[in-house]
DNA sequence: GCCTGTGAAAATATTCACAGCG
DNA sequence: CGCTGTGAATATTTTCACAGGC
């Protein structure tokens, strides 16, 4: 059994290789049939070599002198990214961004499926988000048991994240997206990823403010 | 007038100062007088060595064989990052993700202020966020005037995104955070970041697989 | 001729290891 | 003695430049 390539995708490039799907969708969804790697760049906000660089680590896949074929290219990153198999998600703490989430039709479109929805608050319990009811806290130990859930994403205050991780580590998820501004700790064998929007908020401004000393000076 | 050191920080430092600057604002609100590398680090996720060179770039702010005084430290990167001012910040789009944004008060304590909301949908006009009203996109571009807001955040579907990106530029905004999932362009001067939710299960998802994988070899 | 795929080079970022100071 | 601050070493990422195929 040969192993083609290295097996190892940086995770620059993986992240890279989701905007790209996404640009391909929109083209061929728009019935476009080949596209060069300067257009395709362009339009993902990044440098034609590194984007070829990144569809490198997939093997060849354009065509010389003209460009990659749009719908082929799409499917190959898709399934190199997993697209194909569904995922089990589950969400805890139904806030407004939590709502936001389970709300948000692009996840299913990209493998992800929610499962389940959980709030410790009575007065969420029951509500309907996405075609799914906000069950109680209770039930998260089951609910990943009987869905083999594998992805976890944790949208509560930052006090009980922690807690929440240990839970659902212990139930069985291997990944956990938090979106609390706290940092987790999770045993070995566990992924965490943590978006924090008012570190982006703040990591903008400061670069704003970094560019106008620049001008001046 | 002397320039003590090279004013440009890199970009992921400047994450992680956000970072370590709620590390430190926790700390200090729970009466710590000082904290070694170690421990900071281990809190902020990262490693020792690193922080410490993240810290260099604010010139000497420690005392060697002790640690760091944390309500100084504190102090020195909330100036560092500008959190003293207050930004005057617009978010256009109030669905539910606008909606937790708006309503996020994590953002008043680190130099940003909402002072204008604002959405299409007459639906969503007049509704009370965060002790704002919504209004109509119309007034977009005299909010943006009269309050001098330098800072964007766009919330909307992605089929109107850019021409509200385009809006905000001509307005006179300088920095957008972007959510909605596609790429922007912006005129020179603007500064455009974003933020991809699905982008980050996803790579949360292929690690996750990656690591099965290399697990079994 | 044009655009891909890729080694080589440059730029960044991370980690190590230890000198230096309190 | 312990912990900071930092140069040196390493690893990673980005960019360049061009050989090679259509």
């Amino acid at each position: 059994m040969i192993q083609p390539r290295p097996r190892t995708i940086p995770e620059a490039t993986v992240a890279r290789l989701a905007v790209y799907l996404r640009v391909l969708t929109t083209l061929a969804d728009g019935g476009r049939g080949t596209v060069a790697s300067g257009e395709l760049a362009e339009a993902a906000g990044v440098n034609p070599a590194g984007l070829r660089k990144d569809l490198s680590h997939l093997g060849p896949c354009g065509v010389r002198g003209v460009g990659y074929e749009v719908r082929t290219l799409r499917d190959r990153i898709a399934r190199v990214l997993g697209v194909e198999r569904s995922r089990a998600c589950v969400l805890v703490g139904i806030g407004n961004l939590g709502s936001a989430l389970a709300d948000y039709a692009g996840f299913g479109t990209r493998g992800f499926e929610f499962v389940g929805l959980f709030d410790a608050a009575p007065a969420r319990v029951g509500q309907h988000i996405g075609g799914l009811t906000v069950r109680p806290l209770a039930d998260l130990e089951d609910v990943v048991a009987a869905t083999r859930a594998s992805i976890g994403v944790i949208t509560t205050p930052a006090e009980v994240a922690q807690s929440i991780c240990d839970r659902l580590a212990a139930a069985g998820v291997r990944s956990i997206l938090n979106f609390a501004p706290v940092t987790l700790a999770a045993p070995p064998g566990v992924d965490v990823r943590k978006v924090d929007l008012s570190v982006e908020l703040q990591v903008l401004a400061f670069l704003g403010q970094q560019r106008l000393v620049e001008e001046v000076s």
